[in-house]
DNA sequence: AGCACGCCGACT
DNA sequence: GTCGGCGTGCTC
């Protein structure tokens, strides 16, 4: 007997298929994996709960019908929650839904078939029935050795007033979503670990999102070395597919106890999900930027809800969004006042720029002061960290005759020196030359850089601090796999006095025996035309401040520099006192006189094309056919405009912003928007592509 | 998005 | 004479 399936498949949104849909075979429980026949191929899916009947369409009549092509029946079914999660997350962000569903789910997964599947389960079900499993993949594997399951607890520190009432809340918390506020140092892991430990011992699964794959495995070493005897497994896309799958399999099957990754891991099978963990969940890293643009913290306080499931999450700089729901009480905040062992925050100074004498039209980079207080610390054996958001030499090489500069041909953007290799680079578009012997206009031979980069930082203070030993971290000099922890270690076994690098270092790790930080030319996110520059700017400062004095014995003595021509700027005032409250009312005050998140609800259609006549054209007859919904009254849409590089690879992209006080308003037109859209990418020939960004990071 | 079919230019 | 350019159309 054949029975109807409502199936997920994997394809894009176009021409319904976006949607369910059916097929013969069965009977399958919902969330089975099948393979799909589509047109002249075979496609993979998911079966759906069957939709209700749609009056206004008759549905296809049975004849018209394929069976499905495979079902893997050895993996267990996707539960009801994972499909509703994956179902909002195709509703609320405007994609299909099996598009949605196999690209959360591990690739390796299309690859098999059922049988190899069903060896792969059997041997993950044997080996846990055995304890360890000796083979790579987890670092929980590497720090399991020889240890027994013991108690998670045993190896707890004490707690602090503060930290003891965080786990208290969460652990007596059903389903409530927490905002864990505490600076760098005040203990929130240990807030993480304890609330975990609880959520273990009740027999359910815990689930910690971190921003970074850099920063899995020291938190997930943390874990490893707490849950010994617990499977503690990491979800992230720099692990191989074979790791992916097998780690999506041991949290699906229920065998990890602990799952330990970045944004994708908001998506892991967890069949017994107790607690969600969100780490730094101020950070960008977290908004999905291709395909469904998802934010994995606002999808973890929905799971959270869905799943009635705590969610924590931690930061010593909120998200202004996180901020206003604690303020009006949808999060309940979690204050970690104090830095552990009564460690107090690095003092705060401010170098005024305009002060200093100007060498022939040039300002150096680094003030006398910085570089007198840097000689200090060496002479101390102390080590220091500067920090510069921009790799390279210079941002843009220029000529001193005729007044070239080094843009990309491809891009609306200059290209960067690179002394080390003598080539410009586009750090957009990836276009690279060697360096031009003479200006490319006029012959002249002196070209000259403009600006600084963590290369030039580097080479200036190995110049003002001879003998100091001077080490850069950004993404040109970890690009070699392990060049970062290489690196890192280093800096840990005090080889490196001056430790360069961009925003790369200002992020979590922890440095033990580093007393100033210094942010070189912070300004330029000062005045950034993104809404979201200071709140960034600000964020990112707190957390390299964070980096100094993580020694309590140090902590005293540490400082944090800032090099500014703006030295009376707010931001930089609440910095000074460390005074994230005073800064983020200030912001959601200017946010809500200009009508911005969190405060109003956006969206940004987006689009690619040869041309930024034809970019502009769909955006601008999209824009008009909007005005045929009821909605577009509740929905403010702006102008096209390009965004701030407007060319890439030869791409011009263009974009429109969409605006509500309601978000139900701003969904429900977007939902009447979409089939419009995609009649309308026909008649626009130039257009390569487009997309909708709902809650967009940058507009 | 794939992957077909389908009708016009330079090549073994 | 074919190989192949990508325009248009379909996929339960």
């Amino acid at each position: 007997m054949t029975h109807r399936l409502a199936v997920a498949v994997e394809a894009p949104q176009y021409s319904g298929l976006g949607g369910l849909l059916d097929y013969l075979g069965g009977p399958l429980p919902p969330g089975s994996l099948v393979r799909a026949p589509l047109g002249r191929r075979e496609v993979p899916g998911v079966v759906w709960d069957a939709p209700p009947a749609d009056p206004a369409q008759a549905p296809l009549p049975d004849e018209a019908l394929r069976p499905v092509a495979q079902v893997l029946s050895s993996l267990p079914p996707l539960s009801a929650a994972w499909r509703q999660l994956v179902a909002f997350t195709s509703a609320y962000y405007q994609r299909g839904l099996g598009e949605v569903a196999l690209s959360v789910l591990p690739p390796e997964l299309r690859k098999l078939d059922d049988e190899k599947l069903a060896r792969r389960i059997a041997k993950l079900r044997k080996s846990a029935e055995k304890g360890a499993t000796p083979d790579a993949g987890t670092a929980a594997e590497s720090a399991e050795t020889a240890k027994p399951a013991v108690p998670d607890a045993g190896l707890e520190p004490t707690l602090t007033e503060d930290q003891r009432a965080a786990v208290e809340a969460v652990t007596a918390g059903a389903d409530s979503t927490f905002l864990l506020h505490g600076v760098t140092g005040s203990g929130k892991t240990e807030v993480y670990l304890q609330a975990a430990a609880h959520t273990l011992a009740q027999g359910r699964q815990a689930l910690v999102l971190v921003p970074e794959i850099n920063l899995t495995p020291q938190l997930e070493a943390r874990f490893a070395e707490r849950f010994r005897g617990r499977r503690l497994v990491s979800l992230h896309s720099g692990l191989t597919p074979a790791q992916r799958l097998k780690n999506w399999l041991l949290a699906h099957l229920g065998l990890a106890d602990l799952v330990l990754g970045t944004r994708l891991a908001v998506f892991a099978s967890l069949p017994r999900l107790g607690l969600i963990v969100v780490d730094e969940e101020h950070d960008p890293s977290y908004k999905q930027q291709e395909g469904a643009r998802y934010s994995a913290r606002d999808l973890a306080v929905y799971r959270g809800r869905l799943e009635r499931a705590p969610v924590l999450l931690g930061s010593a700089t909120p998200s202004l969004e996180s901020w206003q729901r604690a303020q009006q009480g949808r999060y309940k905040r979690l204050d970690l006042a104090q830095r552990i062992g009564g460690g107090v925050l690095p003092e705060v100074r401010l170098v005024d720029m305009s002060l200093l004498p100007r060498t022939h039209g040039v300002t150096t980079a680094l003030s006398p002061q910085l570089v007198d207080a840097l000689r200090e610390r060496l002479a101390l054996g102390e080590q220091s960290l500067l920090f510069l958001n921009r790799r390279g030499y210079a941002p843009v090489l220029h000529c001193t005759e005729c007044g070239w500069k080094s843009g990309c041909p491809h891009c609306s953007a200059w290209r960067v020196f690179h002394r080390s290799d003598r080539t410009l680079r586009c750090h957009h578009c990836g276009f690279t030359e060697r360096v031009p012997r003479a200006c490319p206009q006029c012959g002249n031979l002196d070209l000259q850089p403009l600006g600084r980069g963590t290369e030039r930082l580097e080479e200036q203070i190995a110049e003002a601090l001879p003998g100091a030993r001077v080490a850069r971290i950004d993404a040109d000099t970890t690009r070699a796999a392990g060049a970062l922890q290489e690196r890192l270690a280093a800096v840990h076994a005090g080889e490196v006095d001056v430790l360069v690098g961009t925003q790369m270092i200002a992020k979590g790790h922890d440095f033990r025996r580093i007393t100033l930080v210094a942010a070189v030319n912070p300004d330029s996110a000062l005045f950034a035309s993104d809404f979201r520059a200071p709140e960034r700017l600000f964020a990112l400062l707190m957390q390299a401040a964070g980096r100094a004095g993580r020694d309590a014995s140090q902590a005293a003595r540490s400082q944090m520099w800032l090099q500014t021509w703006h030295p009376t700027h707010p931001l930089y005032a609440a910095l000074r006192r460390h005074d994230f409250e005073r800064f983020a009312a200030s912001q959601l005050a200017e946010r809500e006189s200009a009508g911005l998140p969190p405060y109003t609800h956006l969206a940004l259609l987006r689009a690619e094309a040869r041309t930024v006549e034809a970019a502009t054209a769909f955006l601008e007859d999209a824009a008009a056919r909007a005005g045929e919904f009821t909605e577009a009254a509740e929905v403010l849409i702006y102008p096209a405009v390009p965004p701030p590089v407007a060319r890439v690879a030869d791409v011009e992209r263009m974009q429109m912003l969409l605006e509500a006080a309601s978000r139900g308003a701003l969904q429900r037109l977007l939902w009447q928007w979409m089939p419009v859209l995609y009649e309308l990418r026909a008649a626009h020939k130039g257009l390569i592509r487009w997309a909708v960004d709902v809650d967009p990071l940058a507009i």
